[in-house]
DNA sequence: AAACAAAAATGAAATGATTACAACTTGAAA
DNA sequence: TTTCAAGTTGTAATCATTTCATTTTTGTTT
């Protein structure tokens, strides 16, 4: 782990209780976009009185203070990326993951004058289908 | 009217009856990316005995038609376009009103090489506060 | 035109993600 | 150590969406 996770809290204002550094160490650790329940479920595994109500708070809390960023490309869950760095993602039709996107350059798209909108966030989703579903 | 929405539909391989020509038809004329309650409850004015499953279903059917697209932009509602010309969306997160944004080359940002994914679709949404909601 | 079959529409009920809320716990400050 | 605000918890409510059985419409065949 590069930095704690605590620190990685305080140095952007989210007082790190033990359910917000479980939280935020899952996203720092685990690229895969995951749903509310798919963090709650990995995390109730060793803390086992972890609400989802929490997991829902904690995630509000992250994403308000930049710490997470919120993913609405599939529509069926809520996604959370811990990779706060702008970047762009794709989504498979077939298998449903989420991936990354690398060389968007998100500023390029967002730079071009947008009749007076203030503008506070990018996103690019991408949807269609990945290698390993393209062979079936 | 350019052309009937009836025959819009037509061609494009949508069966037309009452209920989708009146859903088409109103997205292509309101371009206010509404959600399916506001087409639902603008429509029942005028055909009291649709139901919302029915908004449901044609709108399904529009867009895996290309007749419409669907809108993630909002987490609240999903909402949708009769505009299927490719181009940016806007929410404004004061007024939550989306817009469309044009001027941004769709094509360009989708042409990157992506590592042998297959892209079917790319939406570029934007997140701020538009001109009126600025000022407050 | 009657009979039929397939497609579409309907409304009620079920589902499932998310939010609201009241009670309980924690941890820092006085 | 008392106090108080903030955080957590579990339950219940909410609300968008889907499922499903029934009814209606539409187009086709006799």
């Amino acid at each position: 782990m590069p930095v704690k996770v605590k620190t990685y809290l305080q140095e952007r204002g989210v007082k790190p209780s033990m359910q917000r550094v479980a939280v935020m160490h899952y996203l720092l650790n685990y690229f895969t976009h995951p749903t509310v329940d798919e963090i709650h479920s990995d995390l109730s595994k060793s803390m086992p009185t972890l609400s989802k109500t929490t997991v829902y708070n904690t995630l509000k809390v992250l994403v308000e203070n930049g710490a997470a960023l919120q993913l609405t490309i599939d529509e069926k869950n809520t996604r959370y990326d811990g990779n706060t760095h702008p970047h762009a993602h794709f989504i498979c039709l077939g298998c449903g993951k989420v991936h990354d996107v690398e060389g968007v350059d998100l500023e390029a798209v967002t730079k071009t004058n947008h009749n007076g909108l203030q503008i506070t966030e990018t996103q690019v989703y991408y949807k269609g289908y990945c290698q390993e579903c393209q062979k079936k």
